[in-house]
DNA sequence: ATATCTGTTATATTATATATATAACAGATA
DNA sequence: TATCTGTTATATATATAATATAACAGATAT
């Protein structure tokens, strides 16, 4: 799977590499199972330390995402996704809140947000082709 | 207007007075040409320092949504909001799409995402009364 | 006029977050 | 036995976040 970093965002490149794991999952690249590359390998190809991938691992890893063996290595979890609890909820609610605010601000209809969303959405799902 | 913080969160004090004036805007608590308190009188109250209320205000400027008069105060913008044009719609992607994508990974339907985005929306409108 | 209120700018300090650099440990494997 | 895992521990450098004082310059009220 391909991952690019930008070094120059201001988002930090473990939220980079956490974010684009996600996606890979959601969109089908990765499946449940799937191998990832070890700490020590990723970092090696692009270019960053070893810490911060192992940063990028845990947060995954903490969320229920992958599953880190001790000496076998990295895999998308192969029991499946977490489910869509009232945590996962909560969180995702917390995290759209203020850029649909932003979206209402500026005289968004609540249709075209949602139209937006649902693009995104088919974008990511889609981009795998 | 009522602004309530959270010290403890990993949310920097300037992003989330920023969040809650646009939230304010949008539901229409703040209306165009309403004055903000004073960058002194606002730190004073909510027991912050004046510059994280003055990095608040710096971005809401930036971004339009509000003007500041050097020695008149600081007003929402009285000629209304910011258009919705490509850097803004650009802007919302990016910070949609991790979320989006994180929604995809655990299974949610397109619509069910929307709904939630939708109620989102309605939430926000709502609760000025 | 003078005191007071604006936003703004400058400087310094502290604390935390981000990213890197080395090193070592312990279990598994070739 | 050498090599590959994830993990842990330190140390360092840089950037960001937040605070603390201080001063400036224009506007306003007394």
């Amino acid at each position: 799977m391909l991952l690019k970093l930008d070094l120059q965002s201001e988002i930090p490149i473990y939220t980079q590499l956490r974010n684009q794991i996600i996606e890979g999952i959601g969109r089908g690249d990765l499946k449940y199972g799937d191998a990832l590359p070890s700490v020590r390998n990723l970092a090696s190809d692009l270019g960053i330390n070893l810490h911060t991938v192992n940063k990028a691992y845990t947060l995954l890893k903490q969320d229920g995402y992958i599953q880190v063996h001790r000496q076998k290595g990295v895999v998308v979890n192969p029991e499946g996704m977490p489910p869509i609890d009232e945590d996962f909820l909560n969180k995702i609610k917390d995290e759209f809140r203020p850029i649909i605010a932003e979206c209402l601000c500026r005289g968004m209809s609540k249709e075209e947000v949602s139209l937006i969303v649902k693009q995104i959405y088919t974008m990511i799902k889609e981009k795998g082709r």
